[in-house]
RNA sequence: UGCUUCGUGGUGUAACUGGCAACACGUCUGACUCUGGAUCAGAAGAGUCCAGGUUCGAGCCCUGGCGAAGCAACCA
């Protein structure tokens, strides 16, 4: 019980950031003494496929706010559908929660251990005269139901006798009538302008095994009539969901209000979903992706589920970030796309190695380096980590090169390499162009000469010279060979899913997957972990993917450096 | 021609409940640099959907418009 003592403001005092319009609520709530200042949340997923980062920013929220009022939030499964739901999901849901950082502990329930409980209830109902038995076909009753604009008419089983509808209900979960033959109705009010309040339909037949509980039951209670009650039965006080669910509000408050005995009431509040530009955010069209095999699977790094994101190299700690900074409205907003990218860039910037890969590789040979001579150069693992260390890197005659860091005829603010032109090479020696080979027919580059300066070796004599620019290598005699791809947006569309008269696969980015073979890599890399993360210097971030082989890593990669140079060669 | 909710720089959010519209991303400069990265410094960009009203003062309050989204699954 917290009277007004001095916890009565309702600004932003709380750990110093400001609250968002759901905690302010909940702030207001406890300084009212609801619930005794209890504060309990829930995330409630259905498990019939794979969490996507929509599903992050409510787990945020969900486990978030629990945590920032000193409450507690529960893992719910909401299962009341044994037609759509897999075991499965579950397991997957499970481990990508977790990998974000939350931890529901003991609490983990599923709405179908609630069924006996809410059977009782409809039950209760109608004895009380609050349900009944409707043997109309679900186009009967739609037709009833009137439209938003035009109000609905009432059944003619509206008036059944309370005795006939214990009756029918109990044989409908007995299994004795066909799926779609009979209905529960809430008996509410088949006028109201909410068409969720024009007597709901609150259980339908369904003769299929539930992951769960088998073949107990042949009747199945809709979302609306399990929802608020499970929140009930858990002491949920603030049932927090997206803004869809706006309307449903009233047919919430009025069911839960019909089952409860005291003046414990948990609250729904709504908040926007997330969307993102460039991206679908829908299960159903996700999964229309993976079922025509547009991309490889719900993990395919190019997806927006939180398995594909981290497959991609995104850690957790740059999606929570991300969430944070879009917040929570009561406007439906698009997110660009660009945020997510600058949060993980953030995060990964302070946490992991540069290396050196060459992803297009082109020979160049140092002339005037004895051939046979290996020296290994010292390598700071990250400049803005001095703790993570140094490495080396061997070094000889012949290297690799990134193709497009070399152009015959370079334009004025090439700062790489081009005949007679000098640059260093990272970690080692300035060297400076004298030759070039080409294949005689295709014309293409086949080999770079340049002769080295020995006194311009990093931390020499002459190492502070200054050249325009600074090359990443590897030694062609020590390479690891490589597989990596290069990941765009899925659609070339900010948003493909809001436009009306076209299919959203019409805006699919044909060139969202490029990879690339015969890479070169440093050998400190030729036995990575699948998820080990590095940024492989000039390019980008890079994460080992699943697929890598002991000797033959494969890369994604997460994100490419910001990049200005390619922006000067647009114009 | 109904109900519910919402309209703040390009995008996403703030504005201590009436006091010079702030922050982040993005964009553009410049400095620095052995990553054209990172970092640092700076700039441009909205006068808060429109019109009235209350007030010394309105993004916040009132009235009326306009616009957008959700709602007619035996899905969640």
């Amino acid at each position: 019980m917290n009277d007004n003592t001095d916890t009565s403001d309702t600004g932003n005092n709380n750990s110093g950031t400001s609250l968002n319009f759901i905690e302010q609520f909940i702030q207001e709530d406890i300084s009212n003494g609801k619930n005794n200042g209890r504060v309990h949340t829930r995330f409630p997923p259905e498990p019939n496929g794979y969490l996507h980062i929509g599903h992050a920013k409510a787990i945020c929220l969900d486990f978030g706010s629990a945590e920032k009022f000193g409450g507690k939030c529960n893992l719910r499964f909401d299962d009341t559908n044994p037609t759509k739901e897999e075991t499965e999901y579950v397991e997957s849901i499970r481990e990508d929660i977790h990998w974000l950082g939350f931890d529901w502990e003991d609490r983990e329930f599923f709405a179908s251990d609630y069924f006996d409980r809410l059977y009782d209830f409809a039950v209760d109902l109608i004895n009380r005269e609050l349900a009944y038995v409707d043997d109309q076909t679900s186009e009967q009753i739609a037709g009833q139901k009137g439209t938003p604009t035009r109000q609905g008419e009432e059944s003619p089983f509206r008036k059944r006798s309370k005795e006939e509808n214990l009756d029918l209900f109990r044989r409908m979960n007995e299994g004795e009538f066909p799926e779609g033959s009979r209905v529960l109705r809430a008996k509410i009010d088949m006028s109201s302008p909410n068409m969720h309040m024009r007597d709901p339909v609150i259980y339908r037949i369904i003769k299929r095994a539930h992951h769960r509980t088998g073949n107990k039951w042949n009747v199945y209670p809709m979302y609306d009539f399990a929802h608020g009650q499970s929140d009930y039965f858990e002491g949920i006080t603030h049932s927090l969901c997206t803004l869809e669910f706006e309307v449903h509000r009233p047919l919430y408050d009025w069911l839960v209000d019909r089952l409860r005995t005291d003046e414990y009431r948990p609250r729904q509040i709504e908040f926007n979903r997330l969307n993102l530009t460039y991206t679908v955010m829908s299960k159903r069209k996700l999964q229309e992706l993976v079922e025509e095999k547009l991309v490889n699977g719900w993990d395919d790094p190019r997806m927006p589920t939180l398995s594909g994101l981290r497959r991609r190299g995104y850690t957790s700690e740059s999606i929570r970030n991300f969430i944070k900074r879009i917040g929570y409205t009561k406007f439906e907003a698009i997110n660009d796309f660009a945020l997510l990218e600058h949060a993980v860039r953030e995060d990964l910037n302070i946490k992991v190695s540069r290396v050196f890969a060459v992803l297009d590789p082109v020979r160049l040979i140092i002339t005037n380096y004895p051939e046979g001579m290996v020296e290994e150069m010292e390598i700071i693992n990250n400049p803005e980590d001095e703790s993570m260390g140094k490495r080396k890197v061997p070094f000889s005659r012949e290297l690799f090169i990134e193709r497009d860091d070399f152009m015959e005829d370079p334009p004025k603010k090439f700062f790489r390499l081009g005949p007679d032109r000098e640059v260093r090479l990272k970690g080692a020696y300035i060297v400076k162009c004298t030759g070039y080979k080409k294949d005689e027919t295709t014309g293409r580059l086949e080999e770079i000469y340049c002769e080295y300066d020995p006194e311009t070796r990093s931390g020499g004599p002459a190492a502070n010279r200054k050249v325009k620019g600074t090359l990443h290598w590897v030694s062609a005699p020590h390479a690891v060979d490589a597989e990596v791809r290069l990941y765009d947006r899925l659609f070339n569309d900010e948003d493909p899913a809001g436009r009306k008269d076209h299919d959203f696969k019409e805006f699919l980015n044909p060139d969202s997957l490029n990879v690339l073979n015969g890479c070169k890599l440093e050998p400190s890399l030729a036995d990575v972990k699948v998820l080990d993360k590095f940024q492989f210097q000039r390019l980008g971030y890079f994460c080992a993917d699943k697929d890598s082989k002991q000797g033959k890593p494969v890369f994604n990669r997460t994100v490419p450096l910001r990049d200005t140079w390619s922006k000067v060669i647009k114009k």
